[in-house]
DNA sequence: AATTATCTTTATAAAATCTTTATATGATTT
DNA sequence: AAATCATATAAAGATTTTATAAAGATAATT
């Protein structure tokens, strides 16, 4: 889900670390830590993250002055997180190139909110969950198959069910669990139905009809998607 | 300066849009006000602004349905202005995609400062909301539609379909996702609505109506822009 | 108030899809 | 080898979905 961003902490204070550690990794993000101005600095250029969170209060370097040098090249949210409340470092904060700033003591619901929406405006395109198998490839959300690269018009109930099949990769599927699923209930022993639409599915993305590779007939029980 | 860059505000308290008008024009900013949320989005469609700064507690609607059907086609920044301080409105509302949330009464300064780093960020995104899709040239922000370099004349309805399917290119769009979206949710069963719009559509944008090129239909299920 | 533009409905033809039937193929059992 | 059973495929028929025009209603503009 989360698990490839990354997201890098500046702050000395242990306990706050620690609420975020847990905080965030239980969001699926992957937080890296430091508590120092001169570590933090290396550790965001040595591997850049996707999102930083900097304390204003480092004990070897001002938090502005370690904003001003992170703006020089990293382009990626920065969100302040300080205990000063004073609107004078606020803006100084922002005007320096910080995204967001949040006062300490702050809410870890609120946190995650502005950490999703950075994200989200930061990366507008969303990588699809895209099911490649072989010469075919299967996007979910966009709804679409293609196959060697070129796409396949599917119908609706074709694209049930190879949606299903794929879903469930490897596994047999009962005839009567796909009639259910895709027909409804009432539709358990029109296997025919089945048969029929599996055939057209295999017209469509298999090469040799006689060796289907992909959707495999499990005589007497269903198909399977490999 | 920033004279080129206009703000919209909706909120009814008038002493809150007298205080932000003084504020923002004495910075050069080009304020346009609204007092309800009817009219805050249809000034928002009918002249898109740079910013939107946007109360929850509006008299017609509540700011989070603002917020939803502005985001439905408005990409650039909106800023919530809240008296709710509750940590649940502010997640709502940046889950919603609002860029900020500040909590009123909110300190001048601050909001100048917020103002300008999401401004910055737009630009910098260097954005040209320009999609162009072979000879068809849709541009997000102006509303405008061309065909061959020649201007396209849309209706409202026609280019908010139009506009939905371009932002979700090649992504199948339900009937009922489009018409929950454009006439709202009293509409999903109104299918024949959808397809006098998209023949109006293509009439507009194809060349070969027996073969659309770009409004491509799914049928059973919806229309792709492709 | 009249005109124009746009949206909503209705009607109908065309296309696409689903269902059903018929028949073939292949494997398994007797 | 014949009979039986499960599966595959084609194709006709039925149904659903879509495209389009055009009339009626509503809203916007002059």
């Amino acid at each position: 889900m989360n698990n490839s961003v990354e997201i890098l902490i500046i702050d000395d204070e242990p306990q706050i670390r620690k609420l975020l550690n847990i905080t965030l990794q239980s969001n699926d993000y992957k937080l890296k830590e430091a508590s120092t101005a001169q570590d933090g600095l290396v550790m965001a250029a040595s591997h850049p993250p996707d999102l930083i969170l900097l304390d204003l209060g480092l004990p070897d370097e001002s938090g502005h002055e370690v904003l001003k040098k992170l703006r020089e090249w990293y382009s990626k949210p920065v969100i302040i997180l300080s205990v000063q409340s004073r609107e004078e470092d606020i803006v100084k904060a922002l005007d320096n190139g910080a995204n967001d700033y949040l006062v300490k003591p702050f809410r870890t619901g609120e946190l995650l909110a502005r950490i999703r929406s950075l994200l989200r405006s930061a990366s507008s395109d969303a990588e699809n969950p895209v099911v490649t198998v072989g010469e075919i490839e299967i996007d979910l959300s966009l709804r679409t198959v293609k196959k060697n690269k070129e796409q396949v018009k599917l119908t609706v109930t074709e694209y049930n069910l190879l949606a299903l099949l794929v879903k469930n990769e490897g596994k047999v599927l009962t005839h009567q669990f796909l009639l259910r699923s895709i027909w409804g209930p009432s539709y358990i022993d029109q296997s025919q139905y089945l048969r029929v639409f599996v055939a057209q599915l295999r017209k469509k993305i298999e090469d040799d009809l006689n060796k289907p590779l992909h959707i495999i007939t499990e005589s007497g029980i269903g198909y399977r998607f490999v």
